[in-house]
DNA sequence: AGCCTGTACCGTACGACGTACGCCAACTGA
DNA sequence: TCAGTTGGCGTACGTCGTACGGTACAGGCT
């Protein structure tokens, strides 16, 4: 989601001054920051030029003097969201070895993306090269630096955790932004849901689907648990990892 | 990205018949049909419902009279195209052990995404549930059924797998959308980025994010490399699973 | 002090989108 | 034959991002 065609406006404006303010006060800041405000409460949808505008008070035209776009707009946002992961450059490796080193790196990016549903809808597409993100990629190799990994690797392993990560936690945000769109929640869908699906499926004969969905349904009650994968999945990876080091 | 709020009409609209026909021959089927080629050919958002109405010559509003709304409509292109994942319902089961029948059911899957780019766009929110869907969940169970996973465990493996391909491929997705939209291949826009980058970058210090991302860059002549990706993290992974096996 | 010019601000308008509503015409059953 | 039902669809509403052009303020010149 990188600016439409000019890489070098898209930079030049994330790693700009974002506090020199115009006439009236306005700040890209303070844009920034009312668009992340209002994609925290109701989704990236409801961060619309108007609304952003209407929030900080000026009109909806005025804010294409500070920001060229819609999509540069979010790559800000996402930018800016990016700086609450790690205290210092040096957080996620001052945790130990790199298994605990990965395990933190994957849950602060797990923590993140919980407190900001909207930030993978806003990602996909080229990365966005802020200065968060590049701090962030710095952070979180140091944590595979130096133990016996090409460097090649260390940019697979980081990308194949983060990778896991941003799926579960998209597929959390799914359900979240699902149940907020019906007004049902999980457990009231299912029951809604289940004996349609029964009757439908009546005839039609998946015996392991029926059995596994089923003790999978019981226990997490709900179509899928993100936390558990998110848990799950990490474990597994890293005893993969494992494998590489020797 | 389940119906709005309507479950059971939903699937009975999934599992329905889509080929029984109106007064002018024009039939679920179809328009389904119309809807997956735009989007197969120019992304999800060519698929609105004035552009399927033309390109099947009916009338924007008469799809509604087949068609509860967009999302159903989207519900129907997801399903349809799972489809085309497997020959039979024990298709990835026969092939090999479970450690080949997950790899088969990782490239099918991988296959399938790179086919219709915008079938993770498509996604996310309550599971689809449509004959499709259950007959890909029964055939992929089926791989690890039998092999001394507890259900439960069976289902986080596959969703495990499944996970990580969603992820590379989104990421595929991404960059072939961003080329595109943007009008610059991989290439282009490295070129263009690397240099604005070093400039914005000098006075700060990333060593490790430095060396390797050069590294990457090199071997990739890109960004990042969702095929590589793919396959190293089905390679970690699968070694991770083997050691629940034990 | 007065003016000039660049630019911050923003009102209006355009072409997209999904879809609610209501009319018409073609079928169906009696 | 006629009434009732239902498929098809034209129009219109409220949303979106943003192009365009006008207005008015700030800072640098005489």
């Amino acid at each position: 989601m990188s600016g439409k065609s000019d890489p070098g406006r898209s930079l030049a404006l994330l790693w700009g001054s974002h506090t020199r303010p115009g006439r009236s006060g306005l700040t890209v800041r303070a844009i920034v920051d009312a668009a992340i405000e209002l994609a925290d409460a109701e989704g990236l949808e409801a961060a619309t030029m108007r609304r952003v505008a209407d929030k900080i008070g000026s009109g909806t035209m005025s804010l294409y003097t500070h920001v060229p776009g819609k999509a540069e707009l979010n790559d800000l946002m996402v930018d800016t969201v990016l700086g609450e992961l790690y205290a210092g450059v040096d957080d996620p490796s001052g945790h130990g070895g790199w298994r605990e080193g990965l395990r933190y790196v994957a849950e602060r990016n797990w923590d993140v993306s919980l407190r900001h549903l909207w930030l993978l809808d806003a990602t996909g597409g080229r990365p966005t090269l802020g200065p968060n993100a590049v701090l962030k990629y710095e952070a979180e190799l140091r944590v595979l630096d130096g133990i016996g990994l090409t460097d090649l690797q260390m940019d697979s392993v980081l990308t194949l955790v983060l990778t896991h990560v941003e799926g579960v936690a998209r597929s959390h945000a799914g359900l979240v932004r699902a149940q907020r769109e019906s007004g049902l929640d999980e457990q009231e869908w299912w029951r809604a849901t289940a004996p349609v699906l029964e009757r439908v499926m009546a005839g039609h004969d998946f015996p392991v689907a029926g059995r596994v969905g089923e003790a999978s349904s019981q226990v997490y009650q709900a179509s899928a648990d993100p936390a558990h994968a998110f848990a799950f999945g990490l474990d597994v990876i890293l005893d993969g990892v494992q494998r590489l080091m020797k």
